[in-house]
DNA sequence: TGGAAACATGATAACCACATGACCTTATGG
DNA sequence: CCATAAGGTCATGTGGTTATCATGTTTCCA
């Protein structure tokens, strides 16, 4: 399953080390560090800063910081630039056979997952990516139902 | 969230419909009564056939049919050959800053959803699909089954 | 004030998987 | 053997994602 785009994973690994920066980095060095393309990774995180998730510098002794404390920014605000989660949720056969008042058997129960997907990314927090796995609880907190 | 390809989508169409038909359908039909394209809906039937999901016959009065009982067919074995679910099951971030021995914090809780994800498409059947959603007790409508 | 450093952005190309079409081959039944 | 329908091959289209190029804009500093 791909799920998120490369340009999406960019954004993560991108956010991640600025969450373990705390002062400024240039784009050119995290394209380094992640081996990803300088100018591209530059227009991603143009964007994650025009939508509030970064502060960027320009000019000289520029760069990038996050813009809030990394245990506020949910993941759906790194990924929505660049996904549509909020996108028309169709059946997955799609229209023809199944639509939301006539619906198939398997509805309601696919809608659940799309909503648990959701509900991560805006549970899960940058911070949480910039923890090690030491840090997290024993696991009722978000796998807590029944399959 | 895309989730399906066209083509999973073709797959699960078709075979909801041979779910309900019980005798040989050939391509040409169902790529009507579907609106898709008929010789792509050909290639895809193949490969199910081939994959063990229908049954195909040549020559006159040929078609498809499905291979089992629809309730025995689950989505994932529609799905598979045109998805690659059992993908090597990274990160959501990507390599670079988090592997299966150094997590991060959320990658056990991303894991889970993966889990009910693949676990949704083995438990859910052609049939399950197939029938209304009369057949879901939290249901408060019977309507009847009509595509 | 000029130049270098760094982000910002628009245009364009490269790439790729998905989708489609045209056409030929093979099997089947009458 | 002939019509029919699946099976397969080759070539093409097509849209979206990813990457590159060129250039603009802001800022710092000498």
């Amino acid at each position: 399953m791909p799920v998120l785009s490369q340009t999406s994973e960019y954004a993560l690994q991108a956010t991640v080390v600025l969450a373990r920066q705390s002062d400024m980095v240039e784009v050119g060095v995290l394209a380094e560090a992640l081996g990803v393309p300088k100018n591209y990774l530059s227009k991603t995180l143009s964007q994650l800063a025009r939508s509030g998730v970064l502060e960027s510098v320009r000019g000289k002794h520029g760069g990038f910081r996050l813009a809030r404390p990394a245990d506020e920014i949910p993941l759906l605000a790194v990924v929505e630039p660049f996904e549509r989660f909020t996108e028309n949720r169709r059946c997955l056969m799609g229209r023809p056979l199944c639509s939301e008042e006539d619906a198939c058997a398997a509805h309601e129960s696919w809608r659940a997952i799309g909503g648990k997907i959701v509900r991560f990314f805006r549970q899960t927090t940058v911070g949480d990516l910039a923890r090690g796995r030491s840090r997290w609880p024993n696991s009722t907190e978000l796998g807590g139902e029944k399959g």
